[in-house]
DNA sequence: TAAATCTGATAACTAAAGTTCACAAAGTCT
DNA sequence: AGACTTTGTGAACTTTAGTTATCAGATTTA
């Protein structure tokens, strides 16, 4: 069974659904149930919230509209609670406004009532797949890459190589006006030891995939 | 002049506006300049980069169907010159989709044609004003705050004084289960120092606006 | 080929970060 | 009042970060 599942590429999905609408909760549990997710449905922001406080959920399908608290409004809860978890928020009324909105305020998505079983489930797979790119990069040793970060002749180092892409040694040692390359040496093996930057074969210098998320997230000064 | 501007609290803002529609353009530079602002338009995406570039906007109202690149497909080249440009994508054909996957590329807001005068000075005035929080709080200084982080007790430290709002020294002390106090209080120190956290009259720790900015965007681990 | 530049390792040193210990004023509890 | 907890300060010390100088193999240029 478990075999199967691996084979079709299917990975079983924590899901917490809040929509207050009984008809189209159960209508989403059974759309998910059926594709093998592990799914917890709840008819209110509130009891969302002290789900995840319970249970880690990979996703959390946000009713916009419920009585009590907005779905929006508990987008901050929830994620002070996970920071992983993928919200998408689920409205009937949907405008550009409103998406624009829930956007600022934190969700990861927005989508629109009413929908079918493959728009929710194409949904739930990429905002899950845009979410695990942040986790990924972020179960990195955080102390060596904040301590690498603390110096700005290494976040200038960073920034060069987020603009050239490929640098030799001394090119880059140059790009940071750097006039002792020992100096700058040392600072690359730092950059280096914290997983930001690498070599190639040919010993040119480049950033890492962290190093890459590191710059595109942290706008460095 | 000077002296009226401040009164009406007017401020000139630079704009930058890419528009491939000649009427709407010069409509839009019409109202804005109207207002005292500083406007610079062209008619495509690759010129709104070129002249970002050359010159540093507050905001950038981009269209997004123009000939050529559109306005979501500049916004990382437009990031990457300034990271403190507002960026709101315009545009007639606007859904939740469109809107949702603007967003998601780094816009700071979608606003829908047609629209009047007050809704774009409103838009500029709201879109300037959430991205100067992210601005002021980040001319602190980086090299004392990334140090700061750099350990994980201190970023255990932030996330108590984030949720528990207001902490005394042994509560803290206490919660990031540190046993030696001077210890802890050495971290506190460097802290206080980094301007993240800070007391009040009453000896009482709790964050800075800088820390709770920091908390918010660095989602430490 | 010789000279110059590039790339980097190593060691010696200085500066900064972090820990621990000893002590003490202020407040709190009994 | 006396004991105890809280909230610190300062000095001594250890560890880590950062700098500088010296050397050396590899590569490029003349």
């Amino acid at each position: 069974m478990i075999s199967t599942f691996q084979l079709i590429r299917t990975v079983t999905i924590n899901i917490l659904i809040a929509e207050d609408d009984a008809d189209l909760r159960i209508n989403m549990v059974d759309i998910l149930e059926l594709e093998g997710h592990k799914v917890t449905a709840v008819d209110c922001a509130e009891l969302a919230i002290s789900a995840c406080e319970q249970e880690t959920f990979d996703i959390a399908l946000m009713d916009l509209l419920m009585p009590g608290m907005t779905g929006v409004e508990a987008i901050s809860n929830l994620r002070q609670l996970n920071p992983f978890l993928a919200i998408v928020i689920i409205t009937a009324y949907a405008t550009v406004d409103t998406a624009v909105d829930a956007m600022k305020k934190g969700a990861d998505s927005v989508m629109t009532k009413p929908f079918n079983a493959g728009e929710l489930l194409m949904t739930i797979k990429r905002s899950i797949a845009e979410k695990q790119l942040l986790k990924s990069a972020s179960d990195i040793d955080p102390d060596s890459v904040y301590a690498a970060l603390a110096n700005p002749l290494r976040r200038r180092t960073l920034k060069q190589l987020g603009t050239h892409k490929q640098l030799k040694f001394m090119d880059l040692c140059r790009l940071v006006d750097v006039e002792d390359h020992t100096k700058f040496n040392f600072h690359l093996r730092q950059l280096k030891k914290a997983g930001l930057v690498q070599q190639n074969e040919n010993k040119i210098y480049l950033l890492t995939t962290t190093g890459q998320f590191v710059l595109q997230n942290h706008n460095l000064s």
